[in-house]
RNA sequence: UGGGGCGUGGCCAAGCGGUUAAGGCGCGGGACUUUGAAUCCCGUAUUCGAAGGUUCGAAUCCUUCCGCCCCAGCCA
């Protein structure tokens, strides 16, 4: 049912336990102990009140991969109980992630919403059984019947209603007769429990607002705790996969199935929710930056939804793989951003085609090299691939490199460009510094006057004679500019949520998260496509913008490339900054 | 304060009474190199939150303690 993942299609005896995490240790456990007729069934439930982050890759990759694995069904199913967040272009949002990521759910699209005249009757079938009650009691009331952590509840006054009343009040709560808010149906459990959820929780409460799906037809919608455990008993669930913090919602979760006439028993399995270095992780949050304008909109590159990655041009590959990496267990943790760029690099190192590009441009002007002359360098599309084949790359007298490839006064094994050293132009030629031209005003070095060697085509030199530096170079007459998004961490702190008395988890944006700079790339990146992916050797992972027009082309940074160099450098810095 | 969870290297994470305590990321070193990339080696926890106990033997079992997270929405 997958695209490319480690599909185990064998439904035969389960195997070993060992290396599983925990989950897909209790799933095998389950089958071999012949549990749910040997099936696996699991959904994704999504509200859709946002779009999906990385977060949500962790449960979906969790909850497809698991199914496939034994040969079983997820579905896709949105848990739409509260009409006023809800909308139907996160639906189409969510749907098009969960593809993307390459998961498919086949005919078992589900909405919760699909099923409220199903939960309408189960919620009478409660009331009739004496185990759910209409309250009167408002909001606040309700808070304060519902006691503290060490102090049991009261009943509410109305928890001793007969069934005739309360079946005749839920029906006119359906109605309309009532206000929102001035009513709720409640489940009749334990208002002394040391379990808050088991407190004689809301089943049902009036919300006189238009739902996104259902319209008109309801003015009452179920709650989260009663519609979700109904729903996956409808759907045959078998593990219901959710976060930590429901774990106290899992007796409650019992509690509906226990007491109410449901076709299948699933089980409730939670596991550690995913925190991922210098971003923040909650829709909440996530909705916020988009709305306060901190970025611009869901699919920001910064962003750590699957949006924002899928433009900043990460690959589904790369986020499944990331995703298998961290694995799956119950301790709070925060996984290093690190591991995530590991797992792009080395998708797109293996599928990226490579490409030269000039960020900062400095002129060179090569000297003795003719006037007027055009050269074709041959240059290898993927070293990783050789069925990528290769491409032709114009040459001339006047080029631009990166400005950070030449130092004045290099420090030592410095192997780029300086005055009176040699260093490799890829692909091209051999090249020395001669001299160095400054904007008289700035004293800004503007352009280098360089000499090459013609013995040296491809980079090779006939006396064998070696280089250390080899730098990209691109023609100034036939370079491309382009506009480039250099992104860095949305946030400066490694834990934005972890803000001092009186702080927000904004003050650690970070003011350096995107730098835009005109670039010039070689001229085989002309008609390159929205979302296709280059890596632009020795810069970094880069992605065409879906900005990008014939007439402007912008390109995205993935990610950079490991860089040691500049963690010398930095070293260097830091040791300076101690003297 | 009552309840529910969790503590294994810098970060994830295996481990389920007998292993030299997996693996990945990161980090350090080296080889190679026409990307200071990639690749390839090598190193990186005498110790599992702490203290006691059981056992021939404990990260794994028991006790106590410590720390962290979640719960008092008519959100999910």
């Amino acid at each position: 049912m997958t695209a490319d993942t480690t599909t185990e299609t064998d439904p035969g005896p389960p195997g070993s336990t060992a290396g599983l995490d925990f989950i897909r240790q209790i799933v095998v456990e389950e089958r071999r102990a012949g549990k749910h007729g040997g099936r696996v069934h699991t959904r994704f439930p999504p509200e859709p009140n946002g779009y999906l982050h990385i977060g949500h890759a962790k449960a979906i990759c969790l909850n497809f991969g698991l199914a496939d694995e034994h040969a079983g069904f997820c579905n896709l199913r949105m848990d739409d109980t509260n009409p006023t967040t809800e909308s139907a272009e996160y639906v189409q949002g969510i749907e098009e992630d969960v593809r993307w990521l390459g998961y498919d759910w086949g005919e078992r699209f589900f909405y919760a919403s699909d099923y409220f005249d199903q939960l309408h009757r189960f919620a009478v079938q409660l009331i009739e059984a004496d185990k759910a009650y209409v309250c009167d009691l408002r909001g606040k009331e309700v808070s304060e019947y519902r006691g503290l952590w060490n102090e049991p509840g009261r009943n509410s006054p109305c928890r001793d209603r007969s069934v005739e009343e309360n079946l005749d009040l839920f029906a006119r709560m359906r109605a309309g007769d009532f206000e929102d808010g001035s009513r709720t149906l409640r489940a009749k459990i334990d208002m002394a429990s040391s379990n808050m959820n088991m407190r004689d929780p809301a089943i049902y409460r009036i919300r006189r607002v238009p739902h996104y799906r259902t319209g008109d037809a309801w003015c009452i919608y179920p709650m989260y705790d009663f519609t979700h455990p109904l729903s996956d008993a409808l759907e045959g669930i078998t593990q219901s996969l959710c976060t930590l913090e429901f774990e106290d919602h899992r007796p409650l979760y019992n509690w509906f199935l226990e007491n109410v006439d449901v076709p299948a028993r699933p089980r409730q399995i939670e596991f550690a929710r995913l925190n991922l270095s210098y971003t923040v992780l909650s829709k909440r949050k996530l909705l916020e930056l988009v709305e306060e304008g901190c970025v611009s909109g869901w699919d920001d590159p910064r962003m750590p939804t699957i949006v924002g990655f899928r433009r900043r041009g990460y690959t589904a590959v790369a986020i499944r793989e990331f995703c298998g990496r961290i694995g799956v267990a119950k301790a709070n943790s925060v996984v290093s951003i690190a591991q995530l760029q590991d797992a792009v690099r080395q998708d797109l190192n293996q599928h990226a085609p490579r490409v030269m590009g000039v960020l900062r441009p400095l002129k060179v002007v090569i000297e003795n090299y003719p006037e007027g002359q055009v050269e074709q360098i041959e240059a290898v599309n993927n070293p990783e691939d050789e069925s990528m084949g290769s491409r032709q790359v114009p040459f001339s007298r006047e080029l631009y490199v990166e400005q950070t490839d030449f130092r004045e006064d290099p420090p030592k094994k410095y192997f780029r460009l300086a005055p009176g050293q040699e260093v490799r132009l890829r692909y091209a030629y051999f090249i020395t510094c001669h001299d160095v031209v400054r904007d008289p005003a700035t004293d800004e070095v503007v352009e280098l006057r360089c000499t090459y060697d013609p013995e040296t085509r491809g980079g090779y030199a006939p006396d064998g004679r070696k280089v250390r530096g080899t730098i990209h170079w691109v023609s100034v007459e036939h370079a491309l500019e382009a506009e480039v998004r250099l992104y860095d961490h949305l946030f400066a702190k490694l834990n934005p949520e972890d803000v001092d008395e009186g702080g927000d988890y904004k003050d650690a944006l970070n003011p350096d998260s995107l730098e835009v700079v005109t670039a010039r790339v070689e001229p085989s990146l002309a008609s390159a496509p929205a979302g296709s992916r280059y890596q632009l050797e020795r810069m970094g992972y880069f992605c065409v913008d879906t900005e990008s027009t014939e007439e402007r082309l912008v390109l995205n940074r993935t990610v950079t490339l490991r860089d040691t160099w500049a963690k010398i450098e930095k070293m260097r810095l830091a040791g300076q900054r101690e003297k």
